[in-house]
DNA sequence: CTTGCAACACTTTTT
DNA sequence: GTGTTGCAAG
């Protein structure tokens, strides 16, 4: 068999790493070492070269997307669908395992998936049916503390209490609320992300003859982003591999940025241990970035205590150096970087090359409105999904109840939307009954009808509503899921409801239930069954739903400026990356700094953000900022004196450092230099000024003083803008 | 049942 | 500064 082509690409620490022969194997792969090339080639390595059947391959991922990254890969490589093969999250993966092995795990046949809205909505109507204060135990708390002892692998009756908590009511309720949603779920057949993960491990522990079933046939596992499990994953793939199972393990230990939702980074260590003997690769050497950008990542990832040890390296020249922009404020800041991407674009780059990072999603605001301002195309990502919005969660809400009259969340969702006269009042007297009765929602509506329990009206506007739902369960049973999503739309009165709502927003509303539409009909297209032969389409589709966020369903880029956080980040690259609010409080957070576990998190956030740079990096910080309505004058953030200071470059430094003990950086404090650029040009308002790509403008307004100041111009060709006299370039006119 | 206003709280996020 | 939630009035 000729294995150049899976060999011949690869440095040699990767082909070490891929050529792995017996047992496990660690490999710590650094940001932009060719971690995926490693994990898609070394599926290819086993097929081809050791002759493993595809069948005993399993390969889990984190993400959605790369999984799909992976086995497309895959494919392309190996120039056949990576048909037999288990591709996935673990999610998708324990969802299938729940799905062909229901019996086994307990669940009912079609049990339903509830994302973490519909479990923050189950929990919220649980506390209020418990007799608690909703105010005093937020369902989001509750939310929290049930997935994090999930993540742990524990059960509300195996949650151990420390002698000094036996007296901690709040706990001891916490726990309580934990009991009773773990019944109502178990009752009602509902299963939550974490529960799927525990369920597949139980699955595991309680059912030997699934597991030696499994155990057969996946004798080769893959794992990526190993510093990204929890306890219950770990524990998972640890029971699945057994004595036999062979496990090669791909993680960054200083890429774990997920700890607080419980991932564990001690898993990487523990992997040595418990996975012996196994063999430990290390890819250090870097394709992605310059010299400069990881001496500078290197010098801050240093600082961190207890890592694995690992630097990256580069064949790459040193590149520039890395500016650091200390701004006067925010808007500054944003201005500065967007008049920045604008020098790039003009050198030749393309927006969707740039990036601009951010620890907190508040602060992408300012950001946008600096691009609008400029007229530059951008993309803000992590917004809300697709199956998030509201209008297609009503839709699917649809589908489900007359898929399952008993599915609650999508009872409660939908009972009065659009509104048709079904109130709180006729609500409650449904929803005791149906907890006197020991009923579901649906049953307990049919039984308030039946007995008259209400007056006329409310008696009338539920008849309406069951007659809904079953006229049209029957009218779409037998046609396609499109056609099934369409008529609902159509139908359900969501159309009519969503058209109501003014301006864009309901016409966007209107515009996703098509293009929902079009998803089930792209659905419809999928070989969905090969993965979930156990269900029937629609069934399939509403899972997939729930478990594909669908991103990428919308819109696809078009050449875009990317704006994301810092977390989001992770497994990207861009040419052009700008980091902002790197300032004490905002970045380290200030909830995180005082921790200093937490604090090493941070540091790790900050490596991985500077390590999507490929070419340049950009750091910047303000002197003011507006935060919450509040002005804060935050100082630089720590991790700028931790890079090692020759990779740097301030920008900002000359004039500024002259007159450094004075920047309180007051907009009110007050001016004596008139604006002036690099050149010593002087400004005044009022005067005309040409600016390379903006062309011809009028100053209408400054702040600030000597170069750094910012000048307001009015272009004629492009409007208003802010710049900064050292950067704008102007000329008279 | 809907609408409007005041009080509130507010990292990071995938599945 | 923004978005969400709870309560009271219409």
């Amino acid at each position: 068999m000729d294995v150049s082509s899976i060999l011949d690409p690869l440095n040699s620490a990767q082909r070490a790493a891929v050529c792995h022969s017996n047992g496990h194997a660690l490999v710590l792969a650094g940001a932009g070492s060719g971690k995926t090339r490693v994990l898609v080639h070394r599926i290819a390595w086993l097929i081809q070269a050791e002759n493993v059947s595809p069948f005993s391959i399993l390969a889990v991922t984190f993400t959605n997307k790369a999984a799909a990254e992976m086995r497309g890969r895959i494919e392309s490589l190996l120039g056949i669908p990576a048909s037999g093969m288990w591709v996935g999250t673990f999610h998708g993966i324990a969802h299938r395992l729940l799905r062909a092995h229901w019996q086994e795990a307990e669940l009912p046949q079609n049990f339903q998936i509830l994302d973490s809205d519909d479990q923050q909505r189950t929990l919220k109507r649980l506390i209020r049916e418990m007799g608690l204060d909703d105010s005093q135990w937020p369902a989001k708390e509750a939310q929290w503390y049930i997935n994090a002892r999930k993540d742990e692998g524990l059960r509300a009756g195996q949650v151990k209490l420390y002698p000094g908590q036996k007296n901690d009511a709040h706990l001891l309720q916490m726990i309580e609320i934990y009991k009773y949603y773990e019944a109502l779920c178990q009752q009602a057949g509902m299963v939550d992300f974490a529960e799927m993960l525990l369920r597949a491990k139980d699955l595991w522990q309680k059912r030997p003859d699934v597991l030696q079933h499994y155990r057969g046939r996946f004798q080769n596992i893959l794992v990526d982003e190993f510093q990204d499990t929890n306890s219950i994953q770990y524990d998972w793939i640890k029971i699945l591999a057994g004595d036999s199972g062979r496990v090669f393990a791909v993680g960054d230990d200083d890429q774990s940025i997920y700890g607080w939702r419980g991932a564990k980074i001690e898993n990487i260590h523990q992997y040595t241990k418990d996975f012996t003997p196994s063999e430990t690769y290390r890819l250090e050497q870097n394709y992605r970035s310059t010299g400069n950008i990881l001496n500078a990542a290197n010098g801050l990832i240093a600082n961190n205590t207890d890592r694995l040890g690992k630097e990256l390296w580069t064949e790459d020249s040193e590149g520039e150096l890395i500016q650091v922009y200390s701004a006067f404020n925010e808007i500054d800041e944003a201005n500065y970087i967007v008049d920045n991407i604008q020098q790039r674009l003009n050198e030749g780059y393309r927006r969707s090359e740039c990036a601009i990072l951010y620890r907190s999603n508040a602060q992408s605001r300012v950001l946008e409105e600096s691009l609008i301002a400029t007229g530059m195309p951008y993309r803000v990502y992590g917004g809300l999904r697709f199956f998030d919005r509201q209008e297609i969660r009503d839709v699917l809400a649809y589908l489900r109840i007359m898929t399952n009259r008993n599915d609650a969340p999508a009872f409660e969702r939908i009972i009065n939307t659009p509104t048709r006269g079904i109130g709180n009042k006729t609500l409650e007297v449904v929803r005791t009954t149906a907890r006197e009765q020991n009923m579901t929602l649906w049953q307990a509506t049919l039984s308030v009808i039946e007995n008259k329990v209400l007056p006329a009206r409310a008696i009338g506007a539920l008849q309406a509503f069951v007659d809904l739902i079953n006229e049209h369960a029957e009218l779409i049973a037998n046609v396609s899921l499109s056609e099934k999503i369409e008529h609902v739309v159509h139908h359900s009165g969501l159309e009519a409801y969503y058209e109501k709502e003014k301006g864009e927003r309901g016409r966007a509303r209107i515009e996703n239930m098509q293009e929902l539409v079009q998803a089930g009909v792209n659905f419809e297209a999928e070989d969905w069954q090969q993965e979930d032969e156990n269900m029937d389409e629609l069934s399939a589709f509403l899972s997939h739903a729930a478990l594909e966020a669908g991103e990428g369903q919308a819109d696809e880029w078009d050449d875009c400026v990317q704006l994301m956080t810092l977390h989001s980040a992770k497994g990207l690259e861009f040419k052009q990356v700008y980091i902002c609010g790197v300032e004490e409080g905002l970045f380290p957070h200030r909830l995180s700094a005082e921790d200093p576990v937490r604090l090493e998190e941070e540091r790790r956030l900050c490596y991985v953000g500077m390590t999507r740079a490929m070419e340049n990096l950009t750091l910047s910080y303000a002197e003011k900022r507006r935060i919450y309505g509040e002005d804060s004058y935050p100082t630089p953030s720590r991790f700028l004196k931790e890079i090692p200071q020759d990779c740097l470059h301030q920008v900002r430094v000359t004039g500024f450092a002259k007159q450094a003990s004075g920047y309180a950086g007051d907009a009110t404090s007050s001016y004596s230099e008139t604006p002036q650029d690099e050149n010593g040009l002087n400004i005044s308002l009022g005067q005309r000024v040409l600016h390379p790509s903006f062309g011809e403008g009028m100053v209408m307004n400054y702040e600030g003083e000597g170069r750094h100041a910012r000048v307001q111009i009015n272009f004629e060709e492009v409007g208003s803008k802010w710049l900064v006299m050292e950067y704008a370039n102007l000329s008279l006119a």
